[in-house]
DNA sequence: ATGAAAGCGCTAACAG
DNA sequence: CTGTTAGCGCTTTCAT
């Protein structure tokens, strides 16, 4: 195990016949070095393979340049795109980006929490996991100045930044979708409605019902969480109905698959018995047969949004608080899970 | 922005009228200080929410407690499990871990790679991009003694550390399984030779048709990168040859769905025509129809493995040199795209 | 069982 | 344009 000393700037600095500070000026470009000097700077940094020591710096200017990101999960499209959007604009602006999954569970993500405002980051981007209510965990940022962003799973009601899209406004649109094709009793499977974005999904779904004046009653709502049993769960619901539902929308892409291959294999037709539009647009939408109609958002942008403010904000640009929430576009792909009349 | 200022060891210090040496000792359990004064210690921590800065300490005991995990990409299964084991192993033993993701590009691997290293972590897990031809980027941890352990796509030659599956015999047993269902003729769709997973797998798979007399040429060998194009010309190419081919071995379950789906619009019945065996035993396997036979291997399992002796060989316990290759075991998933015989 | 003191590598205020 | 100096918060000999 080789053991090389590592490389200082005082080296730097000895080597060349300057004093540290001037190799320290010389390397975060300050504009009082003069180019020579600059150069001689980084030719000896390469020549001995000098790093900036991190700890040292942070130490000394008291911050970290490393915003932490607390999800609820990595494995979905959605998650992954927003992840890409913000590692886009943070490696841009020289950010170290550390990121915590809670795996849905409000311990974890307290923990996470807790983890991540020891490591001194400088920002936090969040999205809430599945059951969790209270936002205490994050006080302690709150209280010393760090700046918080939330985006997608969120809690609205608190002066929170946040960055979301329109979930009630994309649940009519499906449901209106869903109308429109015909549809006369249709189901909502959805998760925990304690989420903001479930619950405005559902209040989309109702009002769409509502200003068509088609009835709807609780047997309609099915409630689970976001894994397989909860697809084959709300499909035996479903098998069970009657008079059997023609439409649902469902909160997931996952889960609507597994929705309709478990109706499938109890000889449903899809679109014909029952039309689906999911959401999220997953991968997995495309593969299915028939593929699956669903609302598309861009993580991408939704990533890079969050990422952008709260580094504004870092950097004096711009209060976060003042612009509290952004909402982000968002469409439906019409697709042939949903398609009862031609298009 | 309220700016309260951070509590440190001589605030403790202080207030205990102690000397912060102790502090520090009793903060670490040291065996030379008393029950009473650790106890009090503790109660003034609680009291005055000091949370220690490990700055100071990774500047002072020039180790960073921190590994750093290297992957192609974060959204699949197998990467997202393995994760979930290095996660596992190192909370438990205090280890934080850093991830970055190359997005199958070689440069941003380097990059990351660079920014790793820079960054002084501990050791170093890593999963290999695509395009990466040569490990140079790796030296540099090897030249500092930070260890470093490859899992799944691995350079094998050579003398690093690896984690794998058995890869070829993977690919012979998922060929002979299309052998046994009566395939003659079996394409095999996969990604360049140039990673050590897609040869193995290519070697198993000739190795199979080798035993079992059946001939192979080089129009059976269907080389793409992994996105969904590739399988569509994939499938493509196989509509056009003639005489069809009745099997195909595909080296991910992603590109075999979009393979199949392909076929399928084509007339070509699963797997009466034609039979599919996948790679990775991904979500999407049970959910397009017919339902994906396909290779499952055990993510968690080598994440653990990986991050487990990484920090065996990191306190002295054991040496990565010695133990070279560990391979974890892997299994088929029998499932209908490939059972053109009753089980 | 505890304390004093030095130093990890860097930056920034001040001085020139 | 450059140097001097102090100090960020912690650990760790070496003393006692």
């Amino acid at each position: 195990m080789p053991k090389a000393k590592e490389v200082t700037i005082y080296d730097i600095a000895k080597k060349l016949n300057i004093s540290p500070a001037t190799v320290s000026r010389g390397l975060q470009d300050h504009p009082a070095i003069s180019k020579k000097t600059k150069k001689k700077i980084i030719e000896m940094v390469d020549e001995l393979g000098y790093r900036t020591n991190h700890f040292a710096r942070n130490l000394r200017q008291q911050h970290t340049k490393t915003i932490g990101v607390l999800v609820h999960e990595l494995n979905s499209n959605f998650i992954t795109s927003v992840l890409a959007g913000i590692e886009k604009v943070t490696t841009e602006e020289g950010y170290d980006i550390i990121i915590a999954h809670s795996s849905e569970s409000y311990e974890k993500e307290a923990a996470n929490a807790e983890n991540l405002f020891n490591k001194r980051v400088d920002g936090l981007i969040a999205s809430l996991s599945f059951d969790t209510t209270n936002l205490d965990h994050f006080q302690r940022f709150i209280d010393k100045g760090v700046p918080v962003m939330f985006f997608d799973r969120v809690e609205q009601d608190g002066d929170n930044s946040v960055v979301i899209i329109d979930n009630a406004k994309c649940g009519y649109v499906a449901t209106n979708h869903l109308i429109e094709q015909g549809c006369k009793r249709i189901v909502h499977v959805t998760s925990s409605l304690k989420r903001n974005v479930y619950s405005q999904r559902f209040k989309g779904y109702k009002d769409a019902l509502f200003d068509n004046e088609l009835p709807f009653d609780n047997s309609m709502l099915i409630v689970g969480d976001l894994t397989e049993k909860a697809g084959v769960d709300a499909a035996m619901k479903v098998l069970k109905m009657k008079p059997r539902p023609d439409g649902a929308f469902i909160t997931n892409d996952f889960v609507a698959a597994v929705f309709m291959r478990t109706l499938k294999e109890h000889g449903i037709s899809i679109p014909k018995d029952l039309a689906i539009v999911g959401f999220n647009n997953d991968a997995i939408g495309h593969l299915i047969e028939p593929a699956l109609t669903t609302i598309n958002y861009p993580g991408l942008d939704m990533g890079e949004i969050a990422a952008r403010n709260l580094i504004n904000h870092l950097k004096g640009l711009s209060n976060i608080h003042q612009t509290n929430t952004i909402i982000v576009r968002s469409e439906l792909i019409v697709r042939k899970s949903s398609l009862k009349k031609p298009l």
